[in-house]
DNA sequence: AGCACGCCGACT
DNA sequence: GTCGGCGTGCTC
């Protein structure tokens, strides 16, 4: 037998199948990971198929060393998956396949954790005899009934409740008594007892909604998109589809995004699925993550509850694909190979005949279009769990504070409004929208802003230790005295970070207790778990926050949102401005009143006009998507075009633009003014917007291109562009994230 | 990715 | 004369 296998090595050169031979007496399928001696090294690969006769030189063909796991790491439909990622983001096939299994996994750097078990070897009904015969050896007798269940205890766990248990252990194996084994254990990422809870009374719209989404589970169709309101109850929707998916045997993935999946919603969902459930996310321990991957591959966990890349958790019989908060950035990777976890999503839904379910309370664009079109099935849920009512949305026009002589950050409303809520004792979120505002420094006399020397971005002023960092690369810097331009010493921070929110607020509100959830209150691993958990045990009254808080979380005490100064977004160099806005917005209002009593919502904005903005106070998504649809189409953005840049970066930014450059020219060489270069409206070569990177110059060619069916050709022969040599590397991306 | 092979410059 | 620079090419 000869196996056709792909070294694991991220180089085209071998991006292609290498034959050999199968050690006799072995059977290995495809998709088993096989470590092989390739040139005069030893390296680990997939392998792809099996065959009787070898097409190259059988003299030469080498033997493998060994089976890596005792299993296809990578399922028949995930294997076919990467040829389509291969084919679809033009990188080697085992960059692909890696996607695939933990990091971790490879270079073997993980092994099975092994612990010690013992049971007991006596039948059942003669356990209490032989407990009453050690009536004159405590230890003995108390660890005869710890195992008189007959099941495997850990040894470690029996020392804890026995000092010494060795011995008594002991005593036990050698009359045959008891055995002990060396058992696999699974590292778990999960700490404390689930309580198990009672399923909920399930609304009119949850039980529609079900009533589509359930049939398709025999025959699924169409993707389907979920439009429901915060508060409308999605989430009890996805257990009951993936209960019943459970049901008729099949597995479920549910895909949030990485800042929702906190302990608490985790804790949540193991109450309703217990053991079957895995979880994967970037904070797992290499360990717990190596192990609950295991647990899904070998089928003791069904449902896969994770953020971005565990849409390629390996789920046999897949039944349904979720994807909470269709419209998250998150959803895109911005590691090479680029993916849309939501297209993934639906390819892997179509290739294993699952359900795929995209959801949000403000999908994006592009999703909703596409229901429009009727290549997605849309459902609509509009209305909040019982009855409660969406929040009231008070917008304040912050120019007229300004004019009527209030210069503080918080409107009158606003304040009086908090004045109110810490009266009655109940809860407060301010959200600040930090991003391009945050307290840069600048100089007051040259008006120079410090930026990073290897980054070209502005640096932040964090007052907690009297530092500068910068937010891309992570450099620290001390606070300077003087301007390193002109040496002038009136330098300082400008503008309003969370700290000096939360500064102004407890010299306001003294006694009411504010917490804050931004990026460097939440580092440690579980910052954000006890700072939420402070919050929901009523120890501070206000909880004040950045992008963190606008999202998934679940106060029923809240009453109270405050938006300080939310629509800054809309003015970012970007076409989905409006986009991002709307939906900050929205998420952000979806936050008060959850409980009982009604919440109520102010927007601080300086665009009060805007129809992302307006759109977001009542709420009403489809106003929202038909006006931005129009400007999407009369100002020819996706979905009626689509962005392609080439990103070159070299040591030096003359390599890098001199690379653009040349891409540039080719382009308009080879398609000049012919019928495919009429796809594409517009052609520019430039510096990055952020010009550096961890010190690597970075230079583009940006074009947007006509959405069309025979783009396509184009899109190819960029991407075969983009694999040629030049003074800098070059990546192709299609519609990117941010043009920084 | 690694490592060999190979063809030109400054040194014990 | 030799050590060593890193350009090109191969690995079943």
């Amino acid at each position: 037998m000869y196996a056709e296998v792909i070294v694991d090595i991220a180089a085209e050169q071998v991006d292609r199948v290498f034959t050999y031979r199968v050690p006799e007496g072995e059977t290995i399928l495809p998709g088993t990971r096989v470590s092989v001696p390739f040139g005069r090294m030893e390296k680990e690969g997939f392998v792809i198929r099996l065959k009787e006769t070898p097409d190259y030189e059988e003299s030469r063909i080498k033997t493998i060393l060994s089976v890596l796991e005792p299993y296809p790491a990578v399922l028949p439909k995930l294997m076919d998956l990467a040829f389509e990622i291969r084919e679809r983001s033009h990188c080697p096939l085992s960059e692909a396949l890696r996607l695939m299994l933990p990091a971790e996994m490879r270079g073997g750097r993980i092994k099975v954790k092994t612990e010690a078990c013992a049971r007991l070897l006596i039948p059942g009904d003669r356990i209490d005899e032989a407990v009453a015969a050690q009536n004159r050896a405590p230890k003995r007798r108390l660890l005869l009934t710890l195992l008189s269940d007959g099941e495997w205890h850990p040894v470690e766990e029996l020392r804890g409740m026995i000092r010494d248990v060795r011995e008594p252990l002991r005593y036990l194996v050698d009359r045959e008594m008891a055995e002990i084994t060396e058992r696999e254990a699974l590292r778990s990422p999960y700490y404390g007892e689930a309580e198990t809870l009672p399923d909920p009374e399930l609304t009119n719209e949850q039980t529609e909604a079900l009533e589509e989404l359930i049939p398709a589970l025999r025959k699924p169709e169409r993707p389907f998109l979920l439009h429901g309101v915060t508060g409308s109850g999605k989430t009890e929707v996805y257990i009951r589809l993936v209960r019943k998916a459970l049901e008729m045997g099949k597995g479920a993935i549910i895909l949030v995004p990485e800042i929702v999946l906190t302990p608490q919603m985790i804790q949540w969902f193991r109450s309703r699925f217990g053991d079957t459930m895995a979880v994967m996310h970037s904070r797992l321990s290499p360990g717990e993550r190596f192990d609950e991957w295991r647990r899904i591959r070998l089928g003791h966990a069904r449902i896969v509850i994770g953020a971005r890349s565990a849409v390629f958790a390996p789920v046999e019989n897949l039944g349904v694909v979720i994807v909470d908060e269709e419209h998250e950035q998150t959803y895109l990777s911005d590691r090479f190979p680029r993916y849309d976890a939501r297209e993934i999503a639906i390819s892997r839904g179509k290739r294993e005949g699952a359900v795929a379910v995209l959801a949000s309370a403000t999908p994006s664009i592009y999703s909703y279009a596409m229901s429009r079109r009727g290549d997605y099935t849309l459902i609509e849920m509009p209305r909040r769990v019982l009855d409660r009512p969406m929040p009231k949305v008070h917008l304040v026009d912050m120019r007229e504070e300004l004019r009527l002589g209030n210069h503080s950050m918080f409107s009158a409303l606003l304040q009086n409004k908090l004045d109110d809520c810490i009266q009655k004792g109940q809860q407060a979120m301010l959200f600040i929208n930090r991003r391009g505002y945050a307290s840069s420094v600048n100089c007051r006399k040259c008006g120079e802003t410090i930026k990073c020397s290897r980054c070209d971005v502005s640096m932040t002023y964090h007052s907690v230790d009297r530092t500068l960092r910068c937010h891309y690369c992570g450099e620290i810097r001390p606070m300077p005295k003087a301007c390193p331009s002109c040496r002038s010493p009136y330098i300082r921070p400008m503008g309003t970070g969370t700290q000096k929110v939360e500064e102004e607020l407890n010299k306001r509100f003294p006694g009411a207790g504010v917490i804050r959830m931004d990026m460097d209150t939440t580092s440690g691993k579980n910052a954000h778990f006890d700072l939420v958990n402070r919050f929901r045990a009523g120890q501070a009254q206000i909880l004040l926050g950045t992008q963190m808080i606008a999202k998934g979380l679940d106060f029923p005490q809240v009453t109270l949102v405050g938006a300080v100064m939310a629509d800054l977004t809309l003015n970012f160099p970007d076409y989905r401005a409006p986009e991002r806005t709307f939906q900050l917005l929205v998420q952000v209002a979806g936050r008060a009143g959850r409980g009982n009593s009604p919440g109520e919502v102010v927007i601080q904005t300086y665009q009060p006009d805007h129809y992302a903005v307006l759109g977001a106070a009542q709420q009403d998504y489809r106003a929202f998507f038909n006006q931005e649809f129009g400007r999407r189409k009369r100002d020819l953005y996706p979905p009626f075009t689509l962005m392609a840049r080439f990103l070159c970066e070299a040591r030096e930014m003359e390599n890098a633009m001199q690379t653009a450059e040349e891409i540039k020219k080719k382009v308009l060489g080879e398609f000049g003014s012919s019928t495919l270069g009429k796809r594409i409206l517009f052609i520019r070569s430039d510096e990055a917007p952020i010009s550096r990177i961890q010190d690597r110059a970075r230079a583009h060619v940006l074009m947007k291109l006509l959405n069309h069916p025979d783009t396509e050709k184009l899109l190819q022969r960029f991407q075969e562009m983009a694999g040629e040599s030049y003074p800098a590397k070059v990546l192709l991306e299609i519609n990117p994230a941010s043009l920084a």
